[in-house]
DNA sequence: CGTGAGTTTGACCGAACTCAAATCATGTGG
DNA sequence: CCACATGATTTGAGTTCGGTCAAACTCACG
C-alpha cells in the first residue's frame, strides 16, 4: 500500500539505462524502484545499529520493523514502526542516527545508498522521492511529537490503536498486534503496566476487547476517536 | 551560521537564468538561494497557520519562530524554534502541517514554492538541498521524541539549556532566552511551574545562575552535559 | 508610582511509575 | 498429548514526580 503510493508519486519509471540492465540480475526491486537484494531477519535481530555507515536504505517486504534510539542507561525510544512497503534507514548523515530491529521475522529489500546518489544525480523526480520521504517521515515525527508531549496514558494508547488499525491491510474485526507491550510502551513512552492496565481499563469500557494480548477487537471506535483528541 | 552550512551544501549557485535575471527586483535572497521577499512579524504574530495552504517557504532573517500544534482543548506543543538562517514551513503536502509563530519581532525571507518548485526540476541539487532540509529536522524531532518520551524534567531542561548554549552565536557568559516560560514548557512538554522550578533547582546545585529570567549563565556545563544525557 | 502580565514559590493532588506477585501463553521433552 | 518451564502479560499496593490551584513576587511600561 505504502509501495503503491510510491509508485504514484514517482515522476516516471526510472529511464536509467544502467538500472534497466540491472534488474535482471537483482533477486528483487525495492520499494524504491532501484536495483537491490533481499534479506531475512529472525525476530528482533538488529537490521543496522546507530551510529553505523548508512550504507544501505531498507524497504520493508514482509514483516514489522521498529527503529529505535536508547540513552545510556538503557531507556529506549522506539521512534517508529515499520510496516509492508515502509522505506526506512534512509539517512542524510554518512551513518544511522537510530538502530533498526525486526519486530517479527522480516523480508528486507536493501538498496546501495551509492546507487541511489547516482539515481537523484540522473533523475530529478528520484530526488523529489526520497524528498517525499523524509517529508513523510518528519509529519509522523511531528504527530508522535504532540503524542509524547501532550497526551495522557488512555489518549496515547487509543492513538496507537487507531494507527495499528489503519495500517492492518485485512480489516477483520480484530486489529492482530505484532509487537510486544514492551515495545508499544517504549513506543507511547509509557511502561508495560500502564499499557496493559490502560488497555484492560479500555475494554472494561467497552471500547475494546482482549480476546487475546496480541489481538484487539475495536467494538466502539468513536470512543477511540474521541481520545485521539 | 545555519545559512553557511545551506551554503556549503549547495552544488552550485544556481544558474537558473530567471533567478539571475529577478536578483535585482527581489528585496532580499533568502538562505534557499531561491528569488523572495522579505515580511516582518511583531511578537506572537502568526506567520502561518496549521491547514493553510504551503504557498511559501520561509527563512528567517532575524528574530526567532516556533512551530506548533494544538489540540482542541488547547494543548499545546511546539516542535520547534527557528533563529537566523533557519528554514520553516516547508512542506511537501499542499498544506501547513503545523503553526508558525514569531517568538520576538522578526525579520522573515520568504519564497513561492512554485518557484522551488521549479528550481528543483531544473537542478538536481536543489532537490537534494530540500531533502537535506527534510533531513535534518527529521533529526531534530528524534532527539525530541526521545527527549519526551523518556526524559525526566531536570533533563529535558538541561538538554533544552544545552541546545539553546549551542545555538547563541556571540558566546558570551549569559546564554539570552527569547522565549517565555510558557513556549519553553510547551516545547519540553512540561508546565511552566515544572520549568520554573527546575531552572531554581539547578541554581541552587550550582549548574546554572539567573541574574534575570531571561538570561542564563551556564555556571557548570560540565553538570548540565550529564543531565543531557 | 500603579498596573498587569509574566514568573516564582508553596501546598496539595493525582496520574503514571516502581516493585512484587499472580496469571497466562508458548514451546519443550517425556 | 500432557506436564512443566520460561517468558510475557496482567494485577495489586505503595510511591513519586510532575501537575493543579493559588498566592506572592518581579519588572516593564504607562
Amino acid at each position: 500500500m505504502e509501495a503503491v503510493m510510491l509508485a504514484q508519486t514517482q515522476t516516471k519509471p526510472v529511464q536509467n539505462p544502467a538500472f534497466a540492465q540491472s534488474k535482471r540480475f537483482v533477486q528483487v526491486t525495492s520499494g524504491l524502484d532501484a536495483p537491490g537484494f533481499t534479506m531475512t531477519f529472525s525476530r528482533d535481530e538488529e537490521i543496522y545499529g546507530e551510529g553505523e555507515e548508512a550504507e544501505f536504505v531498507y524497504t520493508v517486504v514482509s514483516g514489522v520493523v521498529r527503529t529505535h534510539r536508547v540513552l545510556d542507561d538503557g531507556r529506549r525510544q522506539i521512534s517508529s514502526f515499520h510496516f509492508a512497503g515502509d522505506v526506512f534507514g534512509l539517512e542524510m548523515s554518512a551513518e544511522h542516527l537510530s538502530s533498526a530491529e525486526a519486530v517479527t521475522p522480516c523480508e528486507i529489500s536493501l538498496v546501495k545508498r551509492t546507487v541511489l546518489d547516482r539515481m537523484t544525480q540522473e533523475n530529478p523526480g528520484c530526488a523529489r522521492q526520497l524528498w517525499e520521504l523524509a517529508s513523510r517521515e518528519l509529519s509522523h515525527a511531528r504527530a508522535h511529537l504532540m503524542l509524547l508531549g501532550r497526551k495522557t496514558a488512555v489518549e496515547r494508547v487509543a492513538t496507537f490503536l487507531i494507527e495499528l488499525g489503519d495500517r492492518d491491510e485485512d480489516d477483520e474485526a480484530a486489529v492482530k498486534i505484532p509487537m510486544s507491550r514492551t515495545d508499544i510502551a517504549d513506543y507511547l513512552g509509557l511502561t508495560i503496566e500502564t499499557v496493559s492496565r490502560t488497555l484492560t481499563q479500555l475494554e472494561r469500557d467497552g471500547a475494546i476487547e482482549l480476546p487475546n494480548c496480541r489481538q484487539i477487537i475495536l467494538r466502539n471506535r468513536a470512543a477511540l476517536d474521541r481520545l485521539d483528541a
